[in-house]
DNA sequence: GCCATTCCGAGGCACAGTGTCTTGATAAGC
DNA sequence: GCTTATCAAGACACTGTGCCTCGGAATGGC
C-alpha cells in the first residue's frame, strides 16, 4: 500500500480490509503503522544491504554505497525505512524503534569490519560508519535525489586514504 | 506548540486558535502545516547555522559541526527542520518545499568557501557539503543522539586531511 | 459426534483533525 | 454616515483512530 499509493493512504483500516482481517486483529499483533512497516521491511533491507564482498577494499566500500543507495531510492523496503524515519522524527516511541532495529548501522558495521584490516586509522565504529554511509543517507533524505556513481566512487575514495594514510600532522 | 506539546498537538486549528485567528485566515497564507514551519524556522535556521569564521581550517569546520549538532538536537528551530525533514519522507510536496530552502546545504557550503583555499583536494560543492554535514545529520536522525564532540573534532580533521593531502594513490 | 469455548471478521461508536462554507460583527473607504 | 470588505467564530461533511459489541465459525474436551 505504501508504495501504490503513498503513505498517508497507508491507514490502519485499509490495511485490515486488504488483508482480509477485522481492525482488531491488526491491533492485537501491532500496535502502530511504524511496527508494521518495521517488520514488513526489517528483513528485505538487511539483505539488500548485505553485499557480496569485494576482493579490494574500495571496491567493497563503493559497492556497499551503491547498494544503500538502491535501497533507499528505489526498494520498497527502502521506501518503508524513509517512511519510518520520517515518523521518527515526529515521535520518540518510533525513534527507539528505529534506533533498536538500526538496519543502515548494523550494515554499515558489517562492511566496515571487512575493511578496517586495510585501514588502520579507521575511526571507532559508530563515528566510521557515519563518515561512510551519512552522506548517502542525509542527502538522499533532505533532497530525494541520490549521490551520483561517480560521486559514490569519489567518497569511498576519499574515505579509504584517510583512514588508510591517517592524520596528515 | 511543537516545542511544547510536540509534533501530532500542532494542528491547523489550534494554531488559528492560539493566534486568535480564524481557520480560514491561517489557511489563507500557508496551504500547509509545513510552510508554516518552513517559515517558521527559516530565518532562525539561517542565524544559527551562520558561525563566526575561524581562523584555522580545522577550527572553522569544527565550529560548524557543533553548531550543526546543536541546531538539530536543541533549538526550536532545529526541531521544526527535522519536523520538516520527516513530512517531506512522506509527502513530495514538502519534500520539494525542503529541497528549495536547503536550508542546511546554503550554511554548509559557506562554511566550505571559506576552507576550500586552504583544501586544493576538496571535491566540488555537493559531494564536500555532504561528506562534512550528511554524518552529523544522519546520525542525528537515525539515532535522536548526535556525535560527540570529540568525534566531530575527528570528523572535521580526518576530512581536512583528505582534502589537503589530496588521493593517495 | 456433540457441545462449550475461544477466536475473529464485520461494523458501530465517540472522538479528533481537515478543509470549506456561512454568518455576523467590526473596520476601512468614500 | 453609509457602504463595502474583512475576518473571527463556528457549523459542516469527511476521514482516520482505537475501542467495543455481536454473531458465526473453528477448535478442543468429553
Amino acid at each position: 500500500m505504501l508504495v501504490e499509493q503513498g503513505y498517508a493512504a497507508m491507514t490502519m483500516k485499509g490495511i485490515a480490509e486488504r488483508a482480509g482481517v477485522g481492525r482488531q486483529t491488526v491491533y492485537r499483533w501491532w500496535s502502530t503503522k511504524a511496527e508494521i512497516l518495521l517488520e514488513a521491511s526489517t528483513s528485505d533491507a538487511a539483505h539488500e544491504l548485505d553485499v557480496e564482498p569485494q576482493a579490494r577494499p574500495a571496491d567493497d566500500l563503493l559497492a556497499f554505497l551503491e547498494a544503500l543507495t538502491a535501497f533507499l531510492t528505489t526498494s520498497p523496503a527502502g521506501l518503508a525505512y524513509r517512511a519510518l524515519l520520517g515518523e521518527a522524527q515526529h515521535d520518540t516511541a518510533v525513534r527507539d524503534l528505529v534506533r533498536a532495529a538500526d538496519l543502515v548501522g548494523t550494515a554499515t558495521s558489517a562492511v566496515l569490519a571487512r575493511v578496517r584490516p586495510h585501514a588502520p586509522a579507521m575511526p571507532t565504529s559508530p563515528l566510521a560508519a557515519a563518515q561512510l554511509a551519512g552522506p548517502v543517507v542525509a542527502v538522499i533524505l533532505e533532497t530525494g535525489n541520490p549521490l551520483t556513481p561517480a560521486q559514490l566512487a569519489d567518497h569511498a575514495g576519499l574515505l579509504l586514504g584517510a583512514w588508510t594514510a591517517g592524520p596528515p600532522r
